[in-house]
DNA sequence: AATAGTAATGTAGTTTTATTATATTTTTGT
DNA sequence: ACAAAAATATAATAAAACTACATTACTATT
C-alpha cells in the first residue's frame, strides 16, 4: 500500500505524539520530505525519537527510508499496469491504456525469462547451415520478421506461413539446420507435428513459446516466457511484442557473438536500403 | 523531466567519474536509493564528493535530495530507460537492455501520439469498403500482424509485401477503400508513390509513419509519431513495435465502434481457432 | 616537448543528521 | 494513591553528508 494512504489509516492506532506526527505530515507531506528529522519532530511538537520510533511503525528502516517511501507515494502515478478497455473510453483513454499494458506485459516477460535458454539459442543459432522461422496466425509475423532480420545477418533463412511448405521444409532439413517454433499458447497441434519432424531429421528445434506448454516439451531448446493473458480484447496483443522482442534479443545475441567485423557487414546492408530512400535516414 | 531520464540523457555531458556514477545508478537504481552516499561512491569507485557533485549537476540540493527525486521518478511515470547494448554484455545484461529499450521506447512514441488522429483513423477504418495494409522490409511484418488482426473483423482486408501487389492493388482501389502505410522512416520512395497512386484512386490514405516525414505529407491521414532512433545494432527494433501497438489501438478502436454485438464475432472467431489447439486455451 | 592554466577528482576535516541508550514523564489499573 | 507499564524526552553516539583544500589529470600554447 501507498504509505500516504498507510499514514491516513493507521492514524487511530498511533499514540498521542505520533499522531501529532501523522498530522503534520498528512497536512504537507511535500514539506516532510524536505525536512530534517530534528525540524519536523519541531513541527510537530515532539521528540526527535519520537519521529524514528514513527517511522519504524510503518514498516521503515527509519527516518531516510521513510522519507523515500513517501516520496514514491507522492509521485503518484500509477506505473505501467495492465488495465483492460471500458467500452465508454474515450480515443486518448484506450490509447494510453493499450500501450501501458503492453509494456507491463513486457516487464512481466522479461523477468520470466531464462538468460540461459537465450544464451544456448544464440550459440545453436551462430553454427546454423540454416535457420527456418515459423508461426501461424499472429505468430507467422512474428516469424516474418525473424527472417527480415535474420536475413541481413547474411544467413540462409526461411520463413513460411504455409503449414505445408513448413512441413516439406522440416522434411527436408539435416543435422545442423535449426527450426524455430513460435507459438504462444504451444498448442497448436501443426507445430508440434513439426518440431516432431525436424527432429527425426536431426535439427535442432527452438521453441519460443509457453512454459511447460506441449510444444515446449517436444522442442530440443525450448526459450519460454510468462505473457500475462491478452486482454479482454479478443485478439492477441502482449504476446506478440514478447516474441518479438525476444526475437530482438536473439539477433542481438547473434551480431554479439560474432564479433565487430560482422557488424560492419550490418552497416553496409543498412547503407544499401538508403537508396531506396528520398533523403538521408536510417533504417526502413 | 523525469530524474532517471535525465541521468540517462545527460550521460554524455558527465565527467568520466561522473558517468561511473550514473551508470551504477541506472543499472540498478532501486539499490541507488536505498544506499549512502559513501557505498554508491564505492560501488561507483569514485569518491563521495564526486557523488555529491554529480547530485548538484541535476539540480538537486545534494544527495538525499537526488536520492529523493530518483525515487519520485522511479515511482512515477518511466520506470525504464534505454541503454546501449556493449560489447561484453552477458545474455542477461542485453536482455534486459533491450527488452527495457523497447518499454522506454513505447513510453515515448506513446506520449508523441495525436489520439484526434486515431480517433480519424477509427472513423475512416469503420467505414472502409475494403481495408490494404502495406509496409516493406521490418515494416512488412507489421502489415502482415494487421491483416491478422482486421481479417478478424470479417472486413476485406489485403496485404502485400510486394511492390508490384501494392501498385495493382491501389490501382484498383476505390472511393471508400482505405490503404493503410506502413514506413518508420516515411521515406521509402515505393511507398510514397503507392500513397499518391492510392489517392489518384480516391482512396483514403492512413500512413503510421515518423512525424513530418514525405509520407505523413502525401496522406490523407497521418497517424505519427516519434520513436526514438533505433539502438546501435544496426536493426529495426522499437520502431515496429510501436507501430504495432497502434495498429492494436486502431483495432480496439474499430471494435469499440462496432459495439457489443459486434465482440461477440470475434468471441465466435476465437472459438473455431480453439479446434486447432491441444487443449482448450485462448488465441494463437 | 615542456609548461602554465584549467578542470576534474580525491583527502581529510567539519557539520549536519539520525539513532541509541537511558532517564523522565505520563498513563493505566488496582 | 501507588506501582507497573507505556510513552516520550534528553543527551550522547554513530552515521552520513558536505566543505575546503590538495592533488592529479587534462588542454592548449609556446
Amino acid at each position: 500500500m501507498n504509505t500516504l494512504e498507510k499514514v491516513q489509516k493507521s492514524l487511530t492506532h498511533f499514540s498521542k505524539s505520533e499522531r501529532k506526527v501523522a498530522e503534520v505530515i498528512l497536512s504537507s507531506p511535500q514539506t516532510a520530505i524536505h525536512s530534517s528529522i530534528a525540524t519536523l519532530a519541531k513541527m510537530a511538537d515532539v521528540s526527535e525519537p519520537t519521529v524514528n520510533r514513527f517511522c519504524r511503525r510503518l514498516d521503515t528502516k527509519g527516518f531516510p527510508d521513510f522519507k523515500l517511501h513517501l516520496a514514491q507515494s507522492l509521485a503518484n502515478g500509477t506505473p505501467y499496469v495492465s488495465r483492460h478497455v471500458e467500452e465508454d473510453d474515450s480515443p486518448d483513454s484506450y490509447t494510453t491504456k493499450i500501450f501501458e499494458s503492453s509494456m507491463a506485459s513486457l516487464d512481466t516477460a522479461r523477468q520470466s525469462i531464462d538468460t540461459t535458454a537465450i544464451n544456448k539459442a544464440v550459440d545453436v543459432l551462430t553454427q546454423a547451415k540454416k535457420i527456418s522461422f515459423f508461426g501461424l496466425g499472429a505468430s507467422a509475423s512474428v516469424a516474418h520478421d525473424a527472417q527480415n532480420k535474420f536475413f541481413r545477418f547474411n544467413v540462409p533463412v526461411i520463413s513460411f506461413d504455409d503449414v505445408l511448405m513448413q512441413r516439406m521444409s522440416c522434411i527436408n532439413s539435416n543435422e545442423g539446420d535449426v527450426v524455430v517454433l513460435i507459438s504462444h499458447t504451444g498448442r497448436t497441434k501443426s507445430l508440434i507435428d513439426i518440431a516432431k519432424l525436424a527432429r527425426e531429421n536431426g535439427a535442432a528445434v527452438i521453441g519460443i513459446t509457453a512454459r511447460n506448454s506441449p510444444l515446449s516439451t517436444v522442442c530440443t531448446l525450448p526459450v519460454t516466457m510468462e505473457v500475462p493473458e491478452d486482454t479482454d480484447m479478443y485478439l492477441p496483443m502482449a504476446s506478440r511484442l514478447a516474441q518479438l522482442v525476444i526475437i530482438d534479443v536473439l539477433a542481438t545475441g547473434f551480431t554479439l557473438r560474432r564479433g565487430p567485423r560482422f557488424r560492419e557487414n550490418l552497416k553496409r546492408v543498412k547503407e544499401v536500403l538508403k537508396e531506396s530512400r528520398i533523403d538521408k535516414d536510417p533504417i526502413l
